[in-house]
DNA sequence: CTGAAAGCGCTTACAG
DNA sequence: CTGAAAGCGCTTACAG
């Protein structure tokens, strides 16, 4: 626990220069050309000089001067709500892989979906200077899209879209209407869906496209049962419970549009004596690595969310560029597990079709 | 989605200095002496002029000049098993809070528990010239903290713990001693422990504080019943089925170092018709926001994770100034909750003493 | 009280 | 092929 001594100051281009007895603009020169030859840095020699030195002495050029020259400091700021919320940290690996893979660091600040914390942190980041922002908090009818494009500052969004802005995210709506193919075919008629926060696109359409769906199908879906909740577990415990204090018949099957509240919705549930995947069905969002490990394995979209993450780093990098990019929606694909495997009025062992699922690791209706 | 025009430059003390007709020596010097009369700095009233205009410019100083002149980055890096495990996200956030709060930026990296991955993250954070780091993810015998001490970098440990350096955790042998009181109490005998991976000090001080109090409470624990597991949801089943398939008797209660891999072996519990909570007791540990929101809510034991997040930064600031620093083991506290109220052979409703817990939040036995 | 200079480590157009 | 200079935006000891 003994207090450190100083640190070696780091190797600088002036060093190999010194060494080498030949001027510092010549290295840089050569540290720069990626060429093996060198095409106009240095003769072939001298340019074989610096790079084995360089090695040697592992130099890594001082970014903060190579920024202050270049005015680009090769960061990205990401902002998400939190996390420790699993869907937005697995988002944030993708990132942080893609990003490092183009050689650009990553800050990362948890808004709380807070709009003065997004404010906020976005500040925060663009007085670190960086060369671009990643949301992935974005809220519907916030301003803070328009005024950063006022101000030129590249961005794209990741997680929830905003229309008109460039946006990384799962195609949600499409994900909403593979749950309501699912829970139709086996047999449900009467469901109801914690909807998450009306500011987020991802329980919006997510929402939409099971409603939409369903209509298609010939149901519907009360207003009265169509409940925003929070998207952790103790927001899908709350709405699961305010479900069951509704007058009229319990659905037989609940679509919660994440895991975490799905998994909060089970425990109400469970609660009030019904048994989940028996007595009511329930479906979530994103498949975590919880959802097919609960003790009652949960039903699940999965969303590909390493690959949103990836994604945004690309769009961003053209963005930064000063090209033009359209927005992403990655096709999310159903895994049906014991949670939501039977209809409780209807029949047992009702025919289960999986649209557009590959079914893999999925578990079938037993 | 059109390409964004060019960032308008940021304003620079050359333009505030050039707008008062003072030099930008005068302008730098006010900027920087926080109290309000400026004492030497220059005169009352440039002061206040520098102040206002700096202020209505929306000055914010170049980061990367002002390191690249004070040689410090105001810079963290922070590395992690994986930001998707929600234990280490959580202590992030305590992280994240505190370096702002002293005006410090971070970086974080998953090493995804890989050596090599470590040591690559730590130098990409060194390049970054960062002025210091937390690593939450040591190994037991790793060699890095020794590279890192002799290359005098400043750094402290978070989450695990490493003889001889300074670190931020949980402490963890209390923790597991209050597992060992609370499932002696209930009536259990025969117990097994999930004990997690060897090279974390998390899981093995766990594992030593049950054991440790166990045996103090007269009980043994067989060597073939303390298990290796993943931290993940997957590894705590696969250990819970490897429990399964011993021979001799299944035991009555389980305590698994962390919830992911309670959750898991809750499964495999479930899966083999053992009703949690009744034919078997699991307990967890961190407490995280899933565990009291399970179906069947699961006993844990709360960590303070983003207190030892917070806890570590306060650390690294003070290594940085070159101080010496004590670890700090952060006290636990134990919830009792409906997987773990009752022993499956014991009698139910056997007295419950919650050692050391508070209880607040938690649930007692029936 | 204020100015002027030096310099942090780099990149880049410009000479030669 | 290589050197020399300028300059990115800041801080800081030194004069005056």
């Amino acid at each position: 626990m003994k207090a450190p001594g100083k640190r070696r100051p780091a190797v600088t281009l002036k060093d190999l220069a010194a060494e080498l007895g030949i001027h510092v603009s010549t290295v840089s020169r050569v540290l720069h050309s990626d060429t093996e030859v060198a095409r106009g840095a240095a003769s072939k020699e001298t340019a074989q000089k610096v790079r084995d030195l360089a090695k040697s002495r592992g130099y890594s050029p001082d970014p903060q001067a190579t920024s202050l020259r270049t005015r680009r400091t090769r960061a990205i700021g990401v902002i998400v709500p939190r996390l420790s919320d699993i869907v937005l940290a697995t988002m944030y690996e993708g990132v942080e892989e893609a990003a490092a893979e183009s050689n650009h660091s990553t800050f990362v600040m948890n808004s709380h979906d807070s709009l003065d914390e997004q404010r906020r942190k976005a500040e925060i980041m663009l007085a670190r200077r960086v060369d671009g922002l990643i949301l992935g908090d974005v809220h519907a009818g916030s301003s803070l899209v328009d005024d950063l494009t006022a101000r030129h500052v590249p961005f794209v969004l990741m997680n929830r879209r905003y229309p008109g802005f460039p946006s990384s995210t799962c195609d949600d709506t499409a994900g909403g209407r593979l749950v309501a193919d699912h829970l139709w075919s086996v047999g449900h008629r009467s469901v109801a869906i914690l909807a998450g926060e009306p500011y987020a696109s991802t329980g919006v359409d997510r929402t939409a496209g099971f409603v939409e769906r369903w209509h298609e199908l010939g149901g519907e879906v009360p207003a009265d049962r169509i409940l925003p909740s929070r998207f952790d577990t103790e927001g899908g415990r709350q709405a699961g419970e305010e479900l069951l204090s509704l007058r009229g018949e319990v659905p037989t099957a609940v679509f919660a549009v994440n895991d975490f509240a799905a998994i909060g919705a089970m425990g109400a549930f469970r609660a009030a004596g019904l048994v989940v995947g028996q007595d009511i069905a329930v479906v979530g969002f994103n498949d975590t690595s919880l959802a097919a490990q609960l003790p009652i394995p949960l039903t699940s979209v999965r969303s590909p969310m390493v690959e949103i993450g990836r994604a945004a780093v690309g769009m961003l990098r053209r963005v930064m560029n000063g090209e033009e990019v359209a927005s992403v929606r990655h096709p999310p694909e159903l895994f049906v597990r014991e949670s939501s495997a039977s209809a409780g009025a209807a029949p047992r062992g009702a025919a289960v079709v999986l649209a557009g699922s590959s079914g893999t690791g999925g578990l079938q209706a037993p």
